[in-house]
DNA sequence: GCTTAGGGTTTG
C-alpha cells in the first residue's frame, strides 16, 4: 500500500532514503534516494481523471524552528491520490519519497516553490503520522490521536423514496421549501422545510430544538440540506421527518459549481469525499429539475408593487409603533425606482439615527413587520445584516396635513410589510457581517457613500475632511481638495489584492507573529496582510520636504506660515529696492509691473517693482525669470501664473537675499520649490540663460541646496496573529503609483492616493470588508546601537491599469 | 417536561 499510515510514537519503516529539507529540491538534483518530511498544509479534493484515474493536489510545508518555512506543490496520481485522500488530513506531517521533481507552473502566483513534487506508480510513498504535532505555542506534549477516515464512523443515507415508518435515518435532500426557525408553543424552536431528491418525491420535516443555531440554516430554496439522525412519522398518509436524539444538519449552496462548504454551527461534524459528491450529484440533478423557484430575493431596485419577495439589507434604524407592529428602517444600497413611503415614528420611540442625509434617504425602505415578528425584530440592532422573507411592496401614499387627498407626485410610495405568521416563509433571518451572500450590497453601499458622502459633503464638516484637507487660511487655494474618488473603480477593484510585490526575494511567506519573531538585520519578509490604520489622516501631512543632502526631512509649511513670512519681508520693502540697495550685483535690472488682479486689496491697482537679469532683458525674455521684493504670497502666487519664474526676496540693511526656510525660494506656475537651510549658502549669481531655465539652474546660480518632496505614511497591518506598525517611505512612489511631486502639485494624484488608502482601508466600514494585500517588508535598524526593529513597506504596488501619474504638469487644476 | 407543527391560494 504505498500511503502507510505510522500511529504516532511507533517507528515506521524505514526504507525512505535521506530525508532533505524542502528548500533543496531542485529539478537538477537526483533525488532517487531522498525523502522530503513535511506536514500538509493544504489538500485538494480528490479528482477524477481520465488519464490518471485520480488525481489530488497537496501542499507540504518544511517542519521545524525556522520561521521562513518552505512550502511546495505536490502532485499525486492515481491509487496513491486516493488513499492519500482517505489517510491524511491537513495539519499530518507526511515523509514523501519515490517522487519526482517537475518545474511548478504556479510557482510565481502561488510563491511556494519553483519545483513541485510528483509521485505515482510503484516507488512513490507517503508515510504518514497520524496526529498533528502540538502547535508552536502549545504547552501540552500530548499527541492526539485521531481515527483516520476510512476507519471512523460511515453514514449511510436513505432516499426519501425509501423512508420506512419508525426508522431512522440520514437523508440528503433539495430543499424546495422553508421557514426560518419560529417560538413554537412548546419549548422549542421550531423549523419547518421541504426536501426532495433524485427519487423525485418531497418530504417534509419539522425540526424542533431549543438552540437556533442547531437549526440546519437555510436561506434559500434550493439549499443542499444533509441531516443526521431524523425519524419518519407516519402523517396523514404520508411519512414526514422528525429530528430524533443526536440530530445535525449541514446546509450548502445549491449552485452547481460553488464551492462546498458546509454552513454549520457545529465544530465537529463528518465530511468526507462522498458527501462532496453527494452535494455535487444532488445540484446536478436539481439543476435539470423544474424546481420551486431557487431565489425569491430582489434587490430594492428590481422591486414592483404588490410583489412578495426575499430582502437582503442592513437595518439602519427601527421604531416601535405599537404593540403589534415595528418599523424597520432598511436599505441595500440600490435604488428602488418607485418612490419610497417613510413611515412617520414617534422620535422617542426611534432606535439609531432619526434621519439620513436627504441622498441616503431616497434608498431607505420602511419595513412594517407584525404580531409574531415583533418580538423578533425587538432583538435585532441597527447595523445588523437582515434577510426578510415574503415581504410585501404595498403601494400607497403619503398624506400631506394641509390637503385630504394625496398629490399626485405623493402617490405609489412603496412601502413593505411582513404580516404576521409564519406562513409561505415570512419571516427574519440576521446574517453575519462576512456572509458571502451580502458582499455584493455591501459593495453597492460602499459605492454609494463614497460618492455621495465624499463628493458632495460640505468641505467644513470636519469628519469627513479628514484626508487631503486643505490646510487653513489659504483662500482661493485649490490644493488638497476633497477627493473625488470614482465608486466604479471602487466596485471592480475591491474583489481584487489590491496591492502586490514586484520584488524577486525567494522567501516564505509569514505572519506578521513570525515577523516580529524573526532576527532583525537587513532581512525582506513577504506577509499577506490587510491594512488596519493608517497616519496621517491628513494625507497633505504625508507629503514631507526631505534633503537628499543632509537627509533631514521637514513638514511642508501650511499657507498661513508663508503669509507670515511673505508680509514680514514685506513690511518695509514697498518702495523701488533698486534705490536702497547697495551695492546691487551689475547684471540685474529693473522694471514695474502693474498687478491688476484682483486679488490686490488696497490699492486695487498695485505697481510693483520687479527685477531680471540683463541678458534676458536683451533677449526679451523677462517672462522667464524675474526677482520680486514686497508681495505678499497671494501676489506671487499670481505672478507665478504669468513669468516662468518667480523668486521672491527681501531687502534687509541694504542686502537683497532669499527669504527665510521655509518659504519657497522659487515659484514656477503651480510648483513650489523649497531650500534646505542647513546646506544651503545662498549668493546671487546671474543663471546659465543658454538652455532651459529651470529650479536645478537657479538653485545653483542662487547657491541653493533644493529639497525633495516625499511621501512619508505608517501603516498599521494586521493579520490572524499580530498587527505591525510599518512605514511607507522610499517606496511610497512607486506603492501608489503617484510621485510625490505629482501629490504636491495636482488633484489627481491626490484622489489617486486617496482612492488607494480607501481600497485598502474602508473609511465607513467594518474589518470584515478590508482586502489583503501581498506585500514586502524591510527589517532594519538605523544603527548597530539601536535594539528597537523598523519596518518598511518596500516592493510593493498597488494593482493598477492606470498608468502612473508622474507628471505634475498634468493637472487638470492648471491654467 | 417528551410538547411544539403538520407550508399554502397571503390583513394592517
Amino acid at each position: 500500500m504505498p500511503v502507510c499510515v505510522i500511529e504516532e510514537g511507533r517507528k515506521g519503516p524505514d526504507h525512505q532514503g535521506t530525508i532533505i529539507p524542502i528548500s533543496n529540491i531542485s529539478t537538477s538534483r537526483n533525488h532517487a534516494n531522498h525523502s522530503v518530511k513535511g506536514r500538509v498544509v493544504q489538500k485538494g479534493p480528490l479528482v477524477s481523471s481520465s488519464s490518471h484515474n485520480f488525481i489530488l493536489k497537496a501542499v507540504l510545508q518544511e517542519v521545524g524552528p525556522s520561521p521562513q518555512r518552505a512550502s511546495i506543490n505536490m502532485v499525486l496520481l492515481g491509487t496513491l491520490a486516493k488513499d492519500f485522500s482517505q489517510a491524511v488530513s491537513e495539519g499530518d506531517v507526511v515523509v514523501a519519497s519515490g517522487f519526482s521533481v517537475g518545474k511548478s507552473p504556479t510557482a510565481l502566483k502561488d510563491k511556494r516553490h519553483p519545483c513541485n513534487l510528483m509521485l505515482s506508480g510503484e516507488d512513490a510513498f507517503i508515510h504518514v503520522r497520524v496526529g498533528p504535532a502540538p502547535p508552536a505555542n502549545a504547552t501540552s506534549p500530548k499527541a492526539v490521536k485521531r481515527k483516520i477516515p476510512a476507519e471512523g464512523p460511515k453514514y449511510s443515507y436513505t432516499k426519501l423514496n425509501n423512508l420506512k415508518a419508525g426508522e431512522v435515518v440520514n437523508v440528503y435532500g433539495v430543499v424546495v421549501f422553508f421557514k426560518q426557525p419560529y417560538m413554537s408553543r412548546g419549548s422549542d424552536f421550531c423549523s419547518s422545510l421541504k426536501i426532495t431528491d433524485q427519487s423525485q418525491l418531497k418530504v417534509s420535516c419539522t425540526i424542533f430544538c431549543n438552540k437556533l443555531e442547531s437549526h440546519p440554516q437555510i436561506l434559500q430554496i434550493g439549499n443542499i440540506v444533509r441531516m443526521h439522525r431524523v425519524k419518519a412519522h407516519p402523517y396523514n398518509d404520508t411519512l414526514t421527518l422528525l429530528n430524533t436524539f443526536g440530530f445535525s444538519a449541514l446546509v450548502f449552496d445549491g449552485t452547481v459549481g460553488a464551492a462546498v462548504e458546509p454552513r454549520t454551527a457545529s465544530k465537529s461534524f463528518h465530511f468526507a469525499e462522498e458527501d462532496r459528491r453527494a452535494v455535487e450529484e444532488l445540484r446536478l440533478w436539481a439543476a435539470s429539475q423544474a424546481l420551486p423557484r431557487a431565489d425569491a430575493t430582489l434587490t430594492l431596485s428590481a422591486v414592483q408593487p404588490k410583489m412578495y419577495f426575499d430582502l437582503t439589507c442592513q437595518l439602519l434604524a427601527k421604531a416601535t409603533i405599537d404593540s403589534m407592529c415595528t418599523l424597520l428602517r432598511v436599505w441595500d444600497g440600490t435604488r428602488c425606482p418607485h418612490a419610497l413611503l417613510k413611515v412617520a415614528a414617534e422620535p422617542d420611540m426611534v432606535e439609531g439615527p432619526t434621519s439620513f442625509s436627504e441622498e441616503h434617504e431616497k434608498l431607505i425602505a420602511s419595513v412594517l413587520v407584525y404580531d409574531n415578528h415583533v418580538p423578533f425584530a425587538q432583538q435585532i440592532k441597527p447595523g445588523d445584516f437582515l434577510r426578510i422573507y415574503n415581504l410585501r411592496a404595498i403601494p400607497g401614499w403619503v398624506e400631506t396635513p394641509d390637503t385630504s387627498s394625496p398629490r399626485s407626485e405623493e402617490v405609489n410610495h412603496l412601502s413593505f410589510h411582513l404580516h404576521g405568521g409564519t406562513a409561505y416563509g415570512r419571516g427574519i433571518r440576521p446574517l453575519p457581517d462576512d456572509s458571502p451572500e451580502i458582499q455584493d450590497m455591501r459593495r453597492a453601499m460602499d459605492a454609494f457613500q463614497v460618492h455621495h458622502e465624499v463628493s458632495h459633503h460640505d468641505v467644513n464638516d470636519s469628519v469627513l475632511c479628514g484626508a487631503w484637507a486643505t490646510p487653513p487660511c489659504c483662500p482661493g487655494n485649490v490644493f488638497w481638495n476633497v477627493p473625488h474618488a470614482a465608486p466604479c473603480n471602487l466596485l471592480t477593484s475591491s474583489r481584487l489584492i489590491p496591492a502586490e510585490r514586484t520584488c524577486d526575494h525567494i522567501v516564505e511567506p509569514l505572519t506578521l507573529s513570525e515577523v516580529k519573531r524573526s532576527l532583525p538585520g537587513g532581512t525582506h519578509h513577504h506577509v499577506r496582510v490587510q491594512l488596519r490604520s493608517y497616519e496621517p489622516r491628513r494625507l497633505h501631512q504625508a507629503l514631507k520636504l526631505y534633503c537628499s543632502k543632509c537627509t533631514s526631512m521637514q513638514d511642508v509649511p501650511d499657507e498661513e506660515r508663508l503669509d507670515n513670512i511673505f508680509s514680514e519681508a514685506g513690511a518695509d520693502a514697498d518702495s523701488d529696492p533698486m534705490q536702497r540697495w547697495n551695492n546691487p550685483p551689475p547684471w540685474i535690472r529693473s522694471d514695474d509691473v502693474h498687478i491688476h488682479a484682483e486679488l490686490t486689496r488696497n490699492p486695487p491697482v498695485r505697481t510693483l517693482n520687479v527685477s531680471t537679469s540683463a541678458q534676458l532683458l536683451s533677449e526679451g525674455k523677462v517672462k522667464e525669470l524675474i526677482f520680486i521684493t514686497g508681495t505678499t504670497l497671494q501676489e506671487t502666487c499670481h505672478l507665478a501664473a504669468g513669468y516662468h519664474n518667480v523668486v521672491p526676496m527681501k531687502l534687509s540693511e541694504g542686502h537683497l537675499s532669499l527669504l527665510d526656510p521655509p518659504a519657497p525660494f522659487l515659484f514656477r506656475g503651480r510648483k513650489r520649490f523649497y531650500r534646505c537651510q542647513q546646506c544651503s549658502k545662498t549668493s546671487l549669481k546671474e543663471p546659465n540663460t543658454d538652455g532651459v531655465l529651470d529650479e536645478k539652474t537657479i538653485s545653483e546660480a542662487l547657491g541653493v541646496q533644493m529639497l525633495k518632496f516625499v511621501l512619508l505614511m505608517k501603516f498599521r497591518l494586521q493579520d490572524a496573529t499580530d498587527t505591525l506598525d510599518v512605514f511607507l517611505w522610499r517606496d511610497a512612489e512607486s506603492f501608489f503609483n503617484v510621485s510625490a511631486d505629482a501629490a504636491a502639485a495636482n488633484q489627481e494624484a491626490q484622489d489617486s492616493i486617496r482612492e488607494t488608502l480607501d481600497l485598502l482601508c474602508p473609511p465607513w466600514d467594518r474589518a470584515g470588508e478590508r482586502p489583503w494585500m501581498d506585500a514586502c517588508l524591510r527589517a532594519y535598524r538605523p544603527s548597530e546601537d539601536d535594539a528597537q526593529t523598523f519596518y518598511q513597506i518596500c516592493h510593493t504596488s498597488k494593482s493598477t491599469s492606470k498608468p502612473p501619474i508622474l507628471n505634475p504638469q498634468h493637472s487638470k487644476l492648471s491654467k
